[in-house]
DNA sequence: ATCTAATAACTGACTGGTCAGTTATTTATT
DNA sequence: AATAAATAACTGACCAGTCAGTTATTAGAT
């Protein structure tokens, strides 16, 4: 946990110059107030987070935290938000061009896979699902621009793969979910349980065996498919 | 929201002689202390619950919380470790006899899927989850007594499995992985997005989809297996 | 270049509301 | 009468949010 204040670079100033006590730097601060803010709220949660130490961690003083956020309330919304800018969906569209529904849909697992390997990005579903009673419209907003759009995107592969024979008919909506769980299990399990499990969490293996496991699941049958 | 407050039963007392303004129930508070609390703190959350609602939800006064209780804390651990026994466990004994892994696994499933269908026993894994940050060892107590014994019964149980050819070989440390997270999206899903998404959840529908995915999943391979 | 006025950025001591926890007192029960 | 159970008024710590004052930076004047 480096500090990033500017504070300390009194010894990179000239000689006999004193450095001062702080500087201007109105453009860095709301990137640098937002990656002190995930820090913190991730750590003690959103109530017991206190703004002395987001402050403190950002190299600055709580009276300028105000400068820049109306409120705590405000300041916690706007990170979320921030975080869920260049979202999964970016790489989204590439991969709606994929030339099957198994290509699309393992593309698809790939990029939320590789999301998730990122610690900051993977620390706002764990945010938005603890926090979800003191801010509902967060969850309502993730819902609606991170989870439906990716949702809708596995349904629609699904369809594709049933409709063409890929895949065998199943329920698309069901399946989707299926399909999400394992991540959402990993997103909350690495933020909750790790260091306590008795084993370290293996995501790239869960992966495999998801994908592994889902492919044969969505297998069309052999040949013989008689009425039960 | 029905009050469970015994303040209402003057009406109920014999007439002419005036109802008490309480009464000493020192058994039964603590069960409606806890019934309370868990109502409480699953809407607000641990921090933002205030224990004077707490206390007028159980009937009594704040001070009344303090001769049961030694602290919110103290009521937020006793609660949650309350809703930890009689546990999932209690039915697995009977389930680790099953004839065939098939039968077990489904069994042990259709288990974790009846728990959750108890609205109180569900609210658990999000409020653990939730307040993970402020609690971490009622998330390691929790791990240990609910978690990680039926994720060693569920690795039996495909072992056993694929030990006697029923399921074909898979990682059973990630497929049990696989087994248990849609039951946490469910836990989660209908305590945190319910009611904003686009349809209601249905938790039959996915359990469903779910043991019929995971048996396909686990299918020994045809005939053909030769090595790779 | 150097000085000076104006302004934007920042600080940190302070305030006021909230709420966990305490206690003096009252009420029920034996 | 004695005791246990419960109340409600109280206290004090904590912290979000404020603001009067300070310091860096910029721009204009000389």
């Amino acid at each position: 946990m480096r500090k990033p204040s500017q504070k300390q670079d009194r010894t990179k100033d000239q000689p006999g110059e004193r450095a001062p006590r702080w500087r201007r730097r109105a453009e860095a601060r709301p990137a640098e107030i937002f990656d002190a803010a995930l820090t913190v709220f991730s750590a003690r949660g959103f109530q017991a987070a206190k703004l002395d130490e987001v402050a403190k961690l950002a190299g600055i003083s709580k009276g300028t935290l105000y400068l820049y956020f109306e409120s705590k309330t405000a300041l916690f919304e706007a990170m979320a938000l921030e975080l869920m800018r260049v979202p999964v969906l970016a790489g989204l569209d590439a991969i709606a061009g994929a030339p099957t529904a198994r290509e699309g849909l393992l593309g698809l697992m790939q990029l939320v896979g590789r999301m998730l390997g990122d610690p900051r990005r993977s620390a706002l579903p764990k945010l938005i699902v603890s926090e979800s009673a003191g801010f509902p419209e967060l969850a309502r907003i993730w819902l609606k621009t991170v989870i439906q759009p990716v949702r809708a995107r596995i349904v629609e592969f699904i369809e594709r793969g049933v409709a063409n024979g890929e895949f065998r008919a199943v329920d698309p909506w069901e399946t989707a979910k299926l399909v999400i769980a394992p991540f959402l299990l990993t997103a909350i399990w690495l933020r909750t349980f790790e260091g306590l499990d008795e084993r370290p969490f293996d995501t790239a293996a869960l992966l495999r065996q998801h994908t592994d496991m889902l492919l044969r699941g969505l297998a069309p049958e052999p040949a013989a498919i008689s009425g039960d």
